[in-house]
DNA sequence: TATTGTTATACTCTATAACTATA
DNA sequence: TATAGTTATAGAGTATAACAATA
């Protein structure tokens, strides 16, 4: 019973927490009229390097035409360039122009300092210890 | 120097987190035709009764008109209603009709369900700690 | 004047279905 | 045939600016 509420007052928690966390990638976007969206993208891909469309369509739990749209509104804004994977001529590669890099880093940086903001209001044991509950959290998530 | 690359771990695990956290509510909306942020707001119109537009705003942070748009959406297929404050003639109050109610009632509870299983996947100290966590966290956010 | 909401407008985001090209 | 992407279409989500009504 008491457990219950426990539980439920964690999950509202973890929502409200969720939110926050998603809505810092907006925040860090609107200086530079990025949307959430384009923000995460262009995080993903410059953390990588180079995605293929499919990879990346996973990654972001995306339809391909709606990662196709994202990609083609970067690419109209010069930040992304697509370039044909020689080996399999059907693939598509999403890499980051060096304007979309230094955008891409300023604003992937801006995210990770208010996400250690926040992270560092617990003491590094707790820390630790968020990190492996988190672990396992996501775990056989993606088997 | 190992504390930053578990600071950066942590940061990126939260982020996954976040999204399948918030992955739930457009499953949950999936099967009824519902979008994440529909599911969202009947969500947090549910556990409150009824809410002011502007209160609401606030809580999923979306300018006035977005969310004009969207209570319209939900009024139009008639899960949600507008109603005036006689009080206060400029204010409005949103709540869901019967349908809606019985629709959020049942999305509420498959995205708590889901939640809850991801939840009890860690032993109930483990639990616990995670809600003091996530509370020190979330404090002070909004003052 | 300030506050509450809606409307008009212009994008962005998203999915489904149909398509092209390659394997 | 199956896989990788794009295009066409339609609708949903979002913000800014201008507006109406009320306080």
């Amino acid at each position: 019973m008491n457990e219950t509420v426990e539980e439920a007052e964690l999950a509202t928690s973890l929502v409200a927490l969720s939110h926050h966390v998603l809505q810092l990638f907006s925040c860090a976007g609107r200086a530079h009229k990025l949307t959430q969206q384009q923000v995460e993208l262009m995080c993903a891909v410059i953390v990588r390097g180079r995605v293929r469309m499919t990879d990346l369509g996973k990654l972001m739990v995306l339809e391909k035409s709606s990662l196709s749209n994202l990609v083609d509104r970067l690419e109209r804004r010069g930040l992304a360039v697509r370039t044909r994977d020689p080996d399999d001529r059907r693939a598509t590669w999403v890499e980051l122009t060096s304007e979309g890099t230094e955008l891409a880093m300023r604003t992937h940086r801006e995210v990770t300092a208010r996400l250690d903001g926040l992270i560092n209001r617990l003491p590094s044991k707790d820390q630790r210890r968020l990190s492996a509950v988190v672990r396992t959290l996501m775990a056989e998530e993606n088997p």
